[in-house]
DNA sequence: CGAATGTAGCGAAACCTTTCGCTACGACAA
DNA sequence: TTGTCGTAGCGAAAGGTTTCGCTACATTCG
């Protein structure tokens, strides 16, 4: 038995959330439009997927409109932050600010994220 | 046909690459030993999933010797990074500078760490 | 009221990952 | 040489994910 809620979004099902998170709190439908935009798959596919991600508690849905409206169960940033701590737990052990911070360097960053940053680095740097 | 060296390290891989970046360059049983302790499966399991991640690309191996040595055919550094920046492409479709520097402000940095932070993002600052 | 259309759900196929049993082979000791 | 032991490999089982066909139910339209 898994325990719940703890369990990764798949392939798919990172997708589905993705376009959750987009559109906010959508029926399938609408969901399915995007993800057959993506992947070409079946609407009967899309309505499995949720079905799945229900049990697993990776959505939430409201019954009680017609048709089902679906969100995800966890915020974007959440998520992103839960995959970040695994990820650095898995691959790392544990600290891996440097690297972090190198795979960031490519990437664009505006002013304010460069302040925001500093800022944080300062407390951090408190604490140490 | 999945591309050449894109294939995502799935669970188990991901332990075995660890194993890797750890030991360095290992002959099977050492690798076993260690999966073993952490999972418990068989020497056989380990094989096979070696086999698996060279048909991957995941690992490289030296027939020469026997027995045969295993090492991780992408180094952990890189293997973060593509990790870090395939996460931040799925969740966020980009920059997300300001989440990734809040995931890793619960994490314990050395003032080594921090400093070279601090360069980095000069240096950040000087192109944007 | 039907007929047509949209929605929900189930079970099973297809596919991938992980596990292992069995077999074969090479090295080494008796 | 023959038996024992460690290594390599294969095929298939077991388990998880993703896909869909088919069926049933609700809603809307004529």
């Amino acid at each position: 038995m898994r325990e719940l809620g703890s369990s990764q979004p798949t392939a798919v099902e990172l997708e589905i959330l993705r376009i959750l998170w987009e559109l906010g709190p959508s029926v399938v439908r609408d969901i399915h439009t995007r993800l057959n935009e993506a992947k070409g798959t079946n609407y009967s596919t899309t309505v499995k997927m949720l079905s799945v991600m229900l049990t697993k508690g990776l959505v939430k849905r409201d019954e009680s409109a017609t048709p089902h409206v679906y969100r995800a169960a966890i915020t974007r940033d959440r998520a992103a932050k839960k995959f970040l701590n695994e990820l650095i737990e898995k691959v790392y052990d544990g600290s891996a600010m440097s690297l972090v911070l190198q795979a960031l360097a490519g990437s664009k960053a505006s002013k304010a994220e460069i302040e925001e940053a500093r800022k944080l680095l300062d407390e951090l740097d408190g604490k140490s």
